[in-house]
DNA sequence: ATCATAATTGAGCAAATATTCAATTATGAT
DNA sequence: ATCATAATTGAATATTTGCTCAATTATGAT
């Protein structure tokens, strides 16, 4: 009765129905790929303070570099990152690059995060 | 008039005044360090999964091991990262150890982050 | 007590990721 | 055209992170 593929966790006491039926409401595989790429893209400090930096206002690379005292180079692949993922949009104003936040949801995201590390 | 400890980037057409602006309203670092933990606990698929999966109804570490089709020390690894960040809480029975949702908050952000991308 | 099972843990490895460095592109000033 | 500056890019490095493996703990059954 119990088949399995994989003979490692030959395992007797699991209950079969209580995780086929888990497994039927299971997330999609795109969604939890996606899930997890959005959440990782706030998983890091550089892009989190780019992130509230621009949602209080726009501002070119070499400014954000300043701020957060971190190199252009290093500033530069992390938007990259954020402008693969749409999160914020630039415009050139001669040699400069203005860069502001481009997603209205992942400031609800950001926020809702914020109020759970501060309640 | 422009003093930096890092010379380099001697840069001249950075807007100090609105660096600065910024500067102060910049989150402080335990908050930016708290909520990329945060975010970072949400973006791995194994822990989406297992968090999905909690959200349905308690499980144990091997019906969890068996649902996603990994490791009973993978599982529980991932487990103790959940069980430090106070997302899940535990009881044993017997040999067995059931583990359920404990934070109503992440759900809140796990579900916004659900309805950000399936928008 | 011994044995088997459920789960945890630490070490080591492999893959992913952030930063640095050097080179390059693009624009404006001379 | 040359030169300087703003930013991007690719390669290399360093760090982080998820998983496997082996050993260990804890509980229940005999």
């Amino acid at each position: 009765m119990l088949k399995r593929e994989k003979d490692i966790c030959e395992v007797k006491y699991v209950d079969e129905a209580k995780v086929n039926a888990v497994k039927k409401e299971m997330l999609k595989d795109i969604e939890i790929n996606r899930l997890s790429e959005t959440f990782g893209i706030l998983s890091d400090s550089t892009r989190i303070k780019v992130i509230f930096a621009l949602s209080k206002r726009e501002l070119c690379v070499c400014d954000i570099s300043n701020l957060l005292n971190i190199s252009i180079s290093a500033i530069s692949h992390q938007l990259r990152i954020l402008r693969n993922a749409r999160l914020v949009k630039y415009r050139k104003e001669g040699k400069m690059v203005f860069y502001s936040l481009d997603d209205e949801h992942i400031s609800i995201l950001f926020n809702e995060g914020l109020k759970h590390i501060r309640e």
